[in-house]
DNA sequence: TTGTTTTTATGATAATCGTACTGTATAAGT
DNA sequence: ACTTATACAGTACGATTATCATAAAAACAA
């Protein structure tokens, strides 16, 4: 049946959320197309009337994440490494960031997925850059690079350690070592 | 037709490192065990004389494809972070290190995965630690830390990238900072 | 050497699952 | 009232994992 035109915009939001949190959660090729919209509330028919294929979805659900929330209080880039490189965040995948959950497949993604992933990465550096250590543009630019690599690597070694101590090290030397 | 002991030997083998090759290249899931077999010169129906399970293969290649070789030359440190932040390193896949390769599907895999990659993690923490920058045993083994994941997080991030000029500053900037 | 047993590779097949498409009922929008 | 657009259920098609019967060669024993 016919819905309104808000149910539409509500349901394809649905749609982009359900998958960005499966897709952190469990990876792009667990997560079946079916599963998205069971989670989004409809079924698996409805699908293709909003997006043409599974990997639309996947561009477009990604880029969604990214996207910063305007509503969203500026934190220091410090307090963003705090909470970046807590257990919490580690354990919380469906809610997590796209490059430590989704980094390696994702390099191995579509083209749109790529560029959207790469919009955000430039942003993100030059947050980070007028934030860094250091005495030139240079070294400041340098260090955000250094940052935020390190914390990248840094939750994607934390979650593949099967030791929590192992685990909590990383973290926690891997924030403490920050050139921020 | 049965075949000789060194033949088995010698598929068997054939089948690990088509497989650390082919999943390292296009991710678990891209890579069906018919592909593995064609890859090891076999066909499909064989897999099973040798592996009870994909997942149990994934996890044998795996850590067969991070035991380190014995007869391989040792490096110190610092030259191979300049090889592994380097661009070849980073564009032959098939040959590259399985954190930055499949560490976000890795961490998602089985425990028999997990464990075998945090045995490797360890291995190269303990490496890193004895040629690190640092007074203290405390300050080398954060700087090992610091080091290791922001080379993986670095080639990550640089295999997303989809402008060459960003992807080559990051791998240069991360190995210029890194505390080695 | 010769016959017997054991083991492996093959090709076919079963069972399952995923993507994408389609017809129909139904409700929104005009 | 009429047109349009959407959700649903069902289906087609292909791909994948895993199993099996058969053929054939190695391993072994006499």
């Amino acid at each position: 049946m016919k819905v309104s035109k808000e149910k539409v915009a509500e349901h394809r939001k649905a749609i982009l959320e359900a998958a960005g949190e499966l897709f952190r959660a469990r990876g792009f090729d667990d997560v079946s197309v079916s599963d998205v919209m069971k989670e989004a509330g409809l079924t698996h028919g409805a699908f293709y009337g909003y997006f043409p294929s599974k990997e639309a979805l996947i561009a477009e659900a990604v880029s969604a994440a990214l996207a910063p929330e305007p509503a969203k209080p500026r934190r220091t880039v410090a307090d963003f490494a705090d909470a970046y490189l807590g257990t919490r965040h580690r354990d919380n995948r469906e809610a997590s960031c796209m490059f430590s959950s989704l980094g390696t497949e994702a390099s191995r993604g579509s083209d749109e997925l790529r560029h959207a992933m790469t919009q955000s990465l430039r942003t993100t550096l030059d947050r980070f850059t007028a934030e860094a250590k250091g005495k030139t543009a240079e070294d400041k630019r340098r260090n955000a690079i250094a940052a935020w690599t390190s914390m990248v690597g840094a939750l994607v070694l934390a979650r593949i350690a099967d030791d929590e101590d192992l685990s909590q090290e990383i973290l926690r030397e891997a924030r403490a070592a920050l050139p921020l």
